[in-house]
DNA sequence: TTGACATCGTTGCGCCAGCAACGGTATTTT
DNA sequence: AAAATACCGTTGCTGGCGCAACGATGTCAA
């Protein structure tokens, strides 16, 4: 018998990953204009408070360069402010502003609704998901 | 209370995806120099038999350009051969070669023990995250 | 202290995904 | 039958990702 791409979890896996993120992308792509790594970014310091770029990039599983870069237009867009650490000069502290924390209260708003979306369509099923999915990035 | 990235469905599974295909590829890259769209075309004519261009986008879920840069370079591997469809000219009929059964055929054996691991770490979560996975891409 | 080494963030570069446009073919409409 | 429309696959183009190199700063060892 030959091999069945269906029942593949990682392609499954990518391929629900994908249409989930294009769904939801949508959304605050209309609200901000944001693209994926300027949501996380931004929802992770909504979160956090002022944290350095390297906290960021462990966090959010991006790399340093993209988040450095979405760092960079999130400033330019007046959502953030770029500081120095006083004791570690090396270091670049990201912090939102006041624009930017506004704006993350309407986006958290619409991911909530979207998420109570997904656990809908899901059901019973979501306990285990969220289970399953913590397993697998150990 | 503020949003938490943590528990948003959308990024865990985006996360969750993308360590279990950089795992995955880097098996069939070190076996083939494959891409992950190479890998999925060759997947699918595994199974399918001859087909075209355009049932293979919409089954693997990626965009026609994409399937269409990938098919040309497994035919310069050797792995595949195009073929013009009988009654409608503007098909372009993919299959395997002789020399991509073999591969693939490996290449089987490969994902079926690599499914076999992540089955393992899932334990009881398994089933019920497929059906969700399912749910998701409907 | 000074030299070797590690860490942080930015930037340059190669590469591929995604979109649109195109030529070519089939189908539908009138 | 001709014209309009729809569909298929390839190709050009742009933007962003991921890697590596770099300058700058910090740490550790001798």
């Amino acid at each position: 018998m030959s091999f069945d791409l269906d029942g593949f979890l990682p392609y499954r896996l990518a391929v629900a990953a994908a249409q989930v993120s294009r769904r939801f992308a949508a959304l605050y792509e209309a609200e901000a204009g944001l693209s994926i790594p300027e949501w996380r970014v931004l929802a992770h310091l909504g979160k956090s408070g002022p944290v350095s770029v390297r906290d960021i990039t462990q966090r959010v599983n991006l790399d340093k360069s993209v988040v450095s870069r979405a760092a960079t237009r999130l400033e330019q867009a007046g959502h953030l402010r770029k500081s120095g650490h006083d004791s570690d000069q090396r270091l670049v502290v990201l912090e939102l502003t006041e624009d930017g924390r506004a704006l993350m209260a309407r986006l958290g708003r619409i991911a909530d609704a979207f998420q109570a979306e997904l656990l809908a369509e899901l059901g019973e099923d979501a306990a285990p998901l969220l289970r399953a999915l913590e397993r697998l990035d150990r």
